[in-house]
This record gives structure tokens, C-alpha cells and sequence, in this order.
DNA sequence: ATCTGTGCAAACCTTTTGCACGTCA
DNA sequence: TGACGTGCAAAAGGTTTGCACAGAT
């Protein structure tokens, strides 16, 4: 229920901020931008470009394929999503929430994928990008492995 | 001098280890295979397949692309190589030194790549995959930034 | 009215595959 | 000799782009 809520806050936050960052760039605030917004904020898993465009054309199957990309695209540049890429050749976006970084675990049996975060990492990843001159921006950490679902059907 | 001692020992090892693999497979020993092994363990930098078909090619301009290809496919299954993505969709190949892993900060704005390792990090990861339950078999972590030289360049 | 956005299809780029010929065991 | 490997070109898969029309400001 709170997190309903919070994560209603969030969505509208989100809209509000989106619309800003077109107009300050000169852009347009179109059905299609909103719909994919929409369609994008509402969805937990970490779906790849052609998945989240198959979930939208359920409901809106008049928006092309690269109205979706270019708006992916757009809202990663925005700062509204990440994009990622765990290595099946295809590239994933994430709803990106600036200071609440999570980092992933990765089934290489079933591909199913579980967040996480630790600060103590994330301090220790500033600390060597300092001693390394480096001003840092953004990480990605990725664990590969077997879940422990996975585990207890290869004993099976 | 003892870097380039122990370097000349990896790549002894490592052709040994390939000739195995190939041989336990019911695979064979070519030319090509060996030419591609051979720069591949030269070459320091984070090259992408093509990068290394290009440099391939100037001493053997005969080897083609596909060869190329699937060659890398094949140092990876063997555990020789190991198939990174830094997000510019290119896949991009390093050996793998199994126990000397390493971790990678990218710079976003001249793209080089500089290697570490912080075996606390390590530590740390294997401690949250215990904790999902999750049987961990590899890990990536790079760390996204400013290289010094870039912001030296940026402040002028 | 103007300038941006969209949808479609074609283009692109990286990677994979089919096939006839070459090569290793 | 026979299987596997190679080179070439074509195919495939994901993403981008050009263009004419539609829509937002």
C-alpha cells in the first residue's frame, strides 16, 4: 500500500519532470511520448527494447517500432531511464532513480534477474576511482550465477 | 624484463591448454586458429572483434571475418577468453587469467580503459550472492567516468 | 503556419550461417 | 580418406534513418 503510493508519487514526479525536459529542449509533449512513459514506469521487469514494444502495442498497436527506440533513447538522455545490456545482444532500459543505484544478480541457467545494493561497495568503488584520477559518473555491477531455484532443479 | 618473462610463460601455457581443448573436442589445430591465438595474447588493449580482424589481417590478409568470429566464440568456451560489452555494440574479448580477475574504469569521454582489482570488492560480492542464494560463477563491475586527462583538457 | 514527431520501409551494422572447397588427423 | 575448418557471400537480428504525412505549439 505505501509503496503504491510511493510509487505513484514517483510516476508522477517522473511525467512532470519528462514534460520540463522537452520544453526545455524545444521538444514536444506528444500521445505517443506519454503512452510510452506510461507503459514504461508501469513495468518491473527489466525488458528489452522489443519486449516493452510488444507490451505497448498490446494496448496501442499503432505505434512503431522506432518511435519506441527514439523515445528510449530520449528518456535515457533525459536521465528518466538507464540502458543496460547483460550480453543476449539486446539492449535494456530501467527506470532510472539517481540516488537509489542498484546493481543486479543474474540466473545464467534461467535468466531471471534480482536487484541489490550495497553502500559499502559503492564506497570502495569512489575510493578506487579516486586513487585512479578518475572522476566517476556511474558504475554497473553484475553478478552471474546460478539462483537458487535453478540449484534445486539441477539436483533433481 | 620479468613482465615480459611471465607474459612469454602465459602464452606458452595458454597455446598448450587450446591445443587440449581442441584435441578433448574432437577439434583441430589450424593455421588460422593459431594465428588468431597468437594476436590475441599480443594485443593489450580491450580490442573488439573487428579492431582484432583489422590487426589480424595486416600480417594474414587471407583470414576472413568469420573465421575471426568464430574463433573468439571458440577461446571463450574454452575459458581463454572472455567476451565483454561495454555498451558501444561492439563485443569486445581479454583473456582470461581465471584467478587474477580484474575490473575496468571507462572513460566516457576519450574511451580508455584502465584495469583494477580490489579483492574487498570481490569479497563483498561473494557475500551478497550467498545471501540471494545465488551460486556465483562470474562478476563485471565497471566504473564509468572522467579519466585525469580528460578533465585536465576540459578545464583549459 | 511552422517545426517537430510519427509510421513505414529501407538502410545499417554487427554477428551468424550455408555452402563448396581446403586442410588436418 | 573423411571429418572438421575456412572463405565468401548471403542471411539474420537489432537498431537507425529518410521521407512524406500528422500533430503540437
Amino acid at each position: 500500500m505505501v509503496e503504491n503510493q510511493s510509487q505513484l508519487e514517483v510516476a508522477v514526479e517522473t511525467r512532470e519532470y519528462f514534460k520540463q525536459c522537452l520544453t526545455q529542449r524545444g521538444l514536444k509533449s506528444t500521445q505517443q511520448r506519454a503512452i510510452i512513459l506510461e507503459t514504461f514506469l508501469g513495468v518491473k521487469e527489466h525488458l528489452s527494447t522489443e519486449e516493452l514494444y510488444l507490451q505497448i502495442r498490446e494496448d496501442h498497436p499503432k505505434i512503431g517500432y522506432a518511435t519506441v527506440y527514439r523515445t528510449l533513447k530520449l528518456f535515457a538522455e533525459c536521465g528518466i531511464a538507464e540502458e543496460r545490456n547483460f550480453g543476449d545482444g539486446q539492449t535494456r532500459y530501467e527506470p532510472a532513480h539517481a540516488e537509489d543505484h542498484h546493481d543486479h544478480l543474474i540466473c545464467t541457467t534461467c535468466g531471471s534477474i534480482v536487484e541489490f545494493e550495497d553502500s559499502e561497495i559503492e564506497r570502495l568503488q569512489g575510493v578506487i576511482a579516486d586513487h585512479h584520477g578518475f572522476k566517476m559518473e556511474s558504475h554497473r555491477l553484475d553478478l552471474y550465477g546460478i539462483c537458487s531455484t535453478c540449484q534445486k532443479k539441477k539436483k533433481t
